[in-house]
DNA sequence: GCGATGTTACTCGGATACTAACTGTCCGAGTAAGCCAGG
DNA sequence: CCTGGCTTACTCGGACAGTTAGTATCCGAGTAACATCGC
């Protein structure tokens, strides 16, 4: 299995979706940002809720609400997000083999014990260096690679895609 | 859950068990190994057939066998057994949500499938700083460090445990 | 007009299936070493 | 002797159950904007 869940994906692409082609953010809601990427709507809330408690996102209740970034996008970082939402856990959940060796027989002297197990050590350190990398990006970093990517239109088709939406729904009211 | 099982904990702990205080290895076999570890032997059995699979050890068939290193412990690096247990399995599962935007309905253009995803760009190189940490670590290495903090006597209690281990089973047929 | 009331569209949070992967166990097959009896 | 069969202790591989975490869905509660209705 994955070590980040799609919650994780889900996340990130939806925070890239707050900001448009100019780094401007924009409130959106839950059912917006669920319809636009075609993603299930209840499981989207919840990683919202989750990223709301980690201060990455703001919500604002009630009708009309919904959410916006808490700060600049260029000051959430992809570490931020996966924190939020999976939290902190780690790539590799030490046993304490070393503990376990027969020779002691449920009494292990004091020097196994010092200091963290080696191949902890060694894992602890990757997960470190996977972590640094996934903190030099941004949210803003994401959109922009991605909008670069895009034709000029593309932005403005969001932003109308999102704006019908919201006529057509009060429309239908 | 952790990314990395369990079994990857079991195979680098018994790699190390293979290895004495001088770096000089010892063929073993995998019911000495668990119990010496207090580790479930089928498990670690499985185990021991990935590793052999993927040329790690070499295994010796019938009575009195066992597995042995099938290269120096200091050319064996933690990403190998890593990759032997778990396989090449990838932290981050693209989804490829970008492609899903409602804008398309069932077309993306061709500039969305351009390239890698960002999200996903941003996680390979993450996982890649990681596995780079663990190709730098090799058996040896994490058995010197455990040697190190031991006293002198260890390493031959291990040899002991070991040869009255043999000694008592024949004795007991 | 204007305030009270109701409706709507949101954010929250809990409860609950479903699924997939990990962990651990069991068992049978194949293989080689050593023992042992029969020639 | 020594040769063939038997036992033993291994490696292999498949099958399977239990547990756990991730994914997804449903529903009720709280909240705020807005419309509506009665005065």
């Amino acid at each position: 299995m994955a070590f980040y869940s799609s919650g994780v994906e889900y996340g990130i692409h939806s925070l890239m979706n707050m900001v448009d082609a100019k780094g401007n953010e924009r409130e959106m809601n839950v059912r917006e940002m669920a319809e636009l990427q075609n993603v299930p709507y209840d499981y989207l809330a919840k990683i919202f809720t989750r990223l709301s408690r980690a201060g990455l996102v703001v919500s604002s209740e009630g009708k009309g609400g919904g959410f916006r970034l808490a700060r600049a996008s260029e000051l959430i970082t992809v570490l931020d997000v996966v924190h939020a939402i999976d939290g902190q856990k780690s790539m590799f959940e030490c046993k304490e083999i070393r503990q376990r060796l027969a020779l002691f027989e449920e009494a292990p002297p004091a020097w196994v014990c010092d200091g963290p197990c080696g191949v902890r050590s060694v894992m602890d350190s990757a997960q470190q260096r996977m972590e640094e990398e996934l903190a030099r990006h941004t949210i803003l970093d994401l959109a922009r690679k991605m909008h670069r990517k895009a034709p000029d239109t593309f932005a403005i088709e969001v932003k109308e895609w999102i704006s019908n939406r919201r006529t057509q729904q009060t429309k239908s009211v």
